[in-house]
Order: C-alpha cells, then structure tokens, then sequence
DNA sequence: TTGATTTATTCAAAAAATTGAATATAATGT
DNA sequence: ACATTATATTCAATTTTTTGAATAAATCAA
C-alpha cells in the first residue's frame, strides 16, 4: 500500500469526509464520551454510531477505553480539532452551533449520572424529575 | 440537499481525499499555473488533470483564468493551505518532499518559458542546456 | 477554413463508501 | 449458568468515487 505523505493527507480526509464522523470528533471535543452517550446525543442507532466509531478508531482519531460496560472514546491528538475549526472557517460555519454541548442529553451511563448528581444523593437512582 | 455546517466541512473533506487533488493544490502553494504544467510536474494524463481540476473548481478550491490556449489555475483561498499543513503535521509527512517545487518541470507553456528565459534571447527556443 | 495545440467533458466499468439488518461479543449481576 | 446491558462486527444492497478511453470545445495561426 503506498504511504507517502499525500496518500497520509488523502486517508485522513478520507476518514473526515462524513458528516456523522466530525459529528462524533465535535462531541468529544470537550473530552472523552462513553457510546450510548454519543448515541443518544446524536441520535443514530447504536450500530450505525459503533460503525462510524470503527472508522475513526482505525484510523487513529480516537481511541477507545472500557470502563465496565460502557466505552469512553476520546480523541487521541488535538491538532485534529484544528482541522475542524480551518474547515468551519472555510465553509463559514456557524461555530458549533450544529451540535449540541456533550452534556445535555439524557444518558445513563455512570459519567452521565455524575455530572447530573448535582443534588441527588445516590448514583444509582433514576431521574425521576418532571420538566416544570 | 443538506447544507449545515458539518455536511458543508464533510463536502470540504470530500474534495480533498485524493491523492492527485492534494498534490495539485500543493502545486499551486506558489502561485497559479497551467495545466500543462501540472501534467508535467504531476505526471498524469492531460483528461486525468482536467478532471480533478474539475472537481476542485466546482468545490470552489481552485478558479481559472484563461490567457490564450493555456488555462491557469490558482487556489481561491490560502486557508486551504492550512488545511493541509496541519493535515501533514498530523499525519507526520516529510515537509513538500513529494511534489517538486512547481518550476522545475519542462513545460513549454508560456509562463514556464518566461521563467526559463534568465540569459536566452527568444521564447520561443527549445532548451538546448546539456546536464554536466 | 483547416490544422495544430491546449483544455474540458462524457461515458462506462471497476473500486470503494454508505447504511440497515442481523448477529456477535464483553462485562456485570443474580 | 443465565439474563441483561452496552458495544462491536458482519453481511448485503445501494450509492458514490475512481479512472481510462474517447471525444468535444476553445484558441490561434496560416
């Protein structure tokens, strides 16, 4: 397989040539996310997200790190995210109004759960709030 | 058809993914040139350069000016040359090494044979020199 | 107009990407 | 061991990209 520098640049676009791919680089922008976070987030179907994953992990974008059942990714250099950002700035993007911040979304997955605990006295408890 | 952000960046990407796109654009880092040129320097077939050229013009990376029987082509904006050194940086490439700078090519277009004319009296002349 | 030169386009076959559906794997609790 | 939950992989149909071959279009000179 040829390796010189061109075809290096050519895989990587290649890799971000998909909307759902710089969907899932723009939500870890703010650090790693477990799957069904990202799932949720976005709402695809878990498959489709563990596909679009596979060809980021294989790639080497991000990497992955299990944590009991869940998965977190993370971004494994950040010089990408300034790839994203000259694109926005080319395609004259409105910031990264497109996706939302990484937090609010209603996922289970333990990390979640911390970050809502803000009040709540147990981890394991399910939100049972009513939007008021 | 879509036209968010992120499938605007995707669409961005898309152009770039190629090989013999990148290295037209890295030809054009220094200034605009014909497409005889790029044959030369880039080694392809005359159809071959017209149709990645094509496809960056339609993407707006590149624009063309003809100038009698030559076309030149130039990079419309130089943001994409940061686009694709910090794709080099993270794909750890060797500098420019791959393509040769844009002059040293035997094009006998006229632009080629202006800059080839340091110390020859006509444009017209074929280069004569013997390497030694 | 004819011919030469430079560049562009069209078409088709092959290769690769996309995506849904089904299924597999891994970790945990009972 | 079995069930459950979270994630990954495989497969196949569809769509898109790639690339060569042939041909068209534009410009200029005689």
């Amino acid at each position: 397989m040829k390796d010189d520098s061109l075809t290096r640049q050519a895989r990587l676009f290649r890799t971000l040539m998909h909307p759902a791919r710089l969907a899932i680089l723009e939500a870890l922008r703010n650090g790693e996310q477990c799957v069904c976070h990202l799932e949720a987030l976005l709402g695809y179907r878990q498959a489709y997200v563990s596909q679009q994953l596979a060809v980021l992990r294989k790639a080497q974008l991000i990497i992955d790190r299990r944590d009991g059942l869940n998965v977190f990714y993370r971004i494994t250099q950040p010089e990408i995210l300034s790839l994203l950002d000259t694109a926005r700035a080319l395609v004259g993007g409105t910031e990264c109004a497109d996706v939302h911040t990484a937090t609010e979304v209603d996922c289970l997955c333990p990390k979640c759960a911390r970050e809502h605990m803000t009040c709540s006295t147990s981890v394991h408890q399910v939100d049972h709030r009513v939007a008021e």
